[in-house]
DNA sequence: GTGAGATGAGAATGATATTCTCACCGCCAT
DNA sequence: ATGGCGGTGAGAATATCATTCTCATCTCAC
């Protein structure tokens, strides 16, 4: 998590194998402050960022904001953060990260597995709303960039939330309230859809653009899942 | 469509009201000369630009790689667009009538309204995955800066797609093959899911991140569409 | 042939990210 | 205590683009 260059390089020059324990424990605790002061550093790039991103609903703010805001300097960002990408991906990760523990907890409370997953497809609808707690964007411009240009990223960064969507939709199959799967890649096409959905909705853009609500994507997607009444 | 400056400019010096019509013939007639080389001038642009949108799987091109492209001057470039933006705009639009035009005309000649809707579906999947005939992008990073940042034109651009899968829908309830609902909305919801999971799907990443396929967004779709099975 | 608008060539501007220079500072093994 | 090393600050230097500007030239309708 947040691989920094620093600490590959202090991991590479202060270890050399071959050295006795005791010196090893010397530099391990020698190494140790350094490491918990960068580690200060890099949270408080990442809270000027937040901040910034939470003022500006956007990610267009300058490094030289970040910078500004943390007190701190460009040569120190850059040597913590391979560049700005770098940072806003930590971010990233971080939010999809937080929201699958929520959604996970609050899914867990219930003890029917069909309205766990609902509540689970709400709450991911709300949090993928465009303009949300703006603490989270789940979705920023940056998000939809990265889904172009980096979806490997992306599909890491949606893992945690992936897991608990596919535990969730196996319970339910389980239960017998929805038809058996294969629950990984349904709860992906779940994901995505209830995600992407959300995103396309931040505008009542006038005459067209009809603007789905929680509910509707919920039935939709339910009745996805439940797959199509067999027919002849 | 492409509004020029130069156009409005014209419109306002050449043609101030109260003229007599005989003065308003031979402007037109003067202006159509003009405009019909402005016309090829505009086009040169777009064609460079689809070029390099063709070989570089990006719109990350430069205003200055348009220009030597297309043999012109940034001067000239700027003379008919308002900026970078408003070209690609162009060219998502382009791109997104003609694909509607496309599937109108494929569904068309299919005369159960259910298989048209579904090869339908599968036409927009696989136009929307992430590197298809790289000639028409409807799907490019800038295609989802624009969502992020510019919904409404987003919508308008949708537009000639949501038309034709609203009059699918429609079909396809008037047919009683799925229940009746809400068509815009539906069909709304529909084209996100199939454009968003399409996209979402370019990459095998490894060992995660369920790769979707036409069918299986189809059924899901589908399923959706019909709506849960009424339970008590 | 004349004048208004269009064009070309390329310099100028402005915004950003990223890198580099240099002086300084704190830590810790000797 | 001290010498060296990595981290830091301040800010200049680079690099890349989009966009605008300058000026000379060109083209066409009159």
């Amino acid at each position: 998590m947040l691989p920094l260059k620093w600490s590959i390089v202090l991991r590479v020059t202060a270890v050399p194998e071959e050295q006795p324990a005791w010196r090893q424990r010397a530099v391990e605790r020698s190494t140790r402050a350094a490491k918990l002061r960068a580690e200060q550093r890099v949270q408080r790039f990442l809270d000027a960022a937040q901040e910034l991103i939470a003022e500006k609903r956007t990610t267009d703010f300058t490094v030289q904001e970040i910078v500004d805001r943390s007190k701190q300097s460009l040569r120190s960002f850059y040597q913590h953060f391979d560049g700005k990408h770098e940072l806003l991906l930590a971010l990233f990760e971080d939010a999809l990260s937080k929201s699958a523990a929520e959604i996970r907890e609050a899914a867990g409370s219930q003890s029917d597995p069909l309205l766990a997953l609902r509540l689970a497809v709400t709450m991911l609808f709300e949090q993928s709303l465009p303009n949300p707690g703006v603490e989270r964007p789940l979705f920023s411009d940056f998000a939809l960039q990265l889904l172009v240009k980096h979806p490997a990223q992306v599909a890491t960064a949606h893992l945690p939330l992936l897991t608990v969507f596919t535990e969730l939709v196996e319970q339910a199959e389980d239960a017998g309230v929805i038809p058996a799967g294969k629950p990984r890649r349904q709860a992906s096409l779940l994901m995505q859809t209830v995600m992407f959905v959300a995103q396309g909705n931040g505008v009542p853009a006038g005459s067209h653009a009809a603007g789905v609500n929680a509910e509707e994507i919920w039935q939709f997607c339910l009745g996805g899942l439940s797959g199509v009444p067999v027919r002849s």
